[in-house]
DNA sequence: GCGAGCGCTTGCATTTTGAAAGCGTCGCCC
DNA sequence: GGGCGACGCTTTCAAAATGCAAGCGCTCGC
């Protein structure tokens, strides 16, 4: 397991992992923007590092030139059961969750249909 | 996800819980002598807010007086699923895993038969 | 009582973080 | 074709977290 928090074992990179996983692909600012108030610098040193673990991958945008998108390897794609254990437990515990109490059942016997079922709700909130 | 990361979101509580995890229950010192390399004051620090975040409970021990116990309490033993998430990923994507290969794959189809087969293998090795 | 653990706390140097500003490149507009 | 934003970072510097080592009160065995 140290092996898992030589990777992802801090305040941010988890929350990085997080965005990629409801967005497939995003950029700088898009992180920024996600809300959670990470800064400029912490932000690119997570990316560099995640890239170096290979978590995600970096890659030019296509529509942009100058711009890069990040997305997430099969690797980073296989933490997902970690996100989705860690938003249950976040779910059933935080008195101030911000996911109704009748999804939290749901969460509870089936997580993945939870989540997107949530996802639909609201999609731009912080867990 | 926010409150789970405030509550374990840093390299030692989530070492520190899956000590108890694999013990029951647990004295200051045998958190030291787990050979993670936590110090001791930081170690103090992490029983102190876990204890305060409800993770963890701390009594005093039966037999010697002046001595206190720490486990885990229910909010604490529900991360349990988080922490197999963490160990099969880890398990599946480090090229050191202390973890044998065949015993990999009963971790993808049954996680928890694979760690009651490993821990009986060596209890007390990092994983 | 006294010496050896045990369970911390304290002090201090080093590292990591956060807030803010800066800076180079690209695309747009005139 | 030159000025002007926006974007994607990097730099600077103060504040917080960490690591290491030493210290300190308590209890138990002798």
């Amino acid at each position: 397991m140290v092996f898992a928090l030589d990777v992802f074992g801090d305040r941010w990179s988890l929350l990085v992992i997080r965005d990629l996983a409801m967005r497939e692909s995003s950029t700088y600012s898009q992180f920024l923007a996600a809300g959670e108030g990470i800064s400029t610098n912490v932000l690119a040193d997570r990316l560099k590092r995640l890239e170096a673990k290979g978590i995600l991958s970096k890659e030019p945008d296509p529509e942009h030139a100058g711009r890069s998108r990040y997305r997430l390897t099969p690797k980073g794609r296989d933490l997902l059961p970690v996100l989705l254990e860690m938003i249950r437990w976040s779910a059933k515990h935080d008195p101030e969750s911000p996911i109704p109490a009748d999804l939290r059942a749901t969460f509870e016997s089936d997580p993945r249909a939870a989540i997107a079922e949530w996802l639909a709700l609201l999609s731009s909130r912080p867990t």
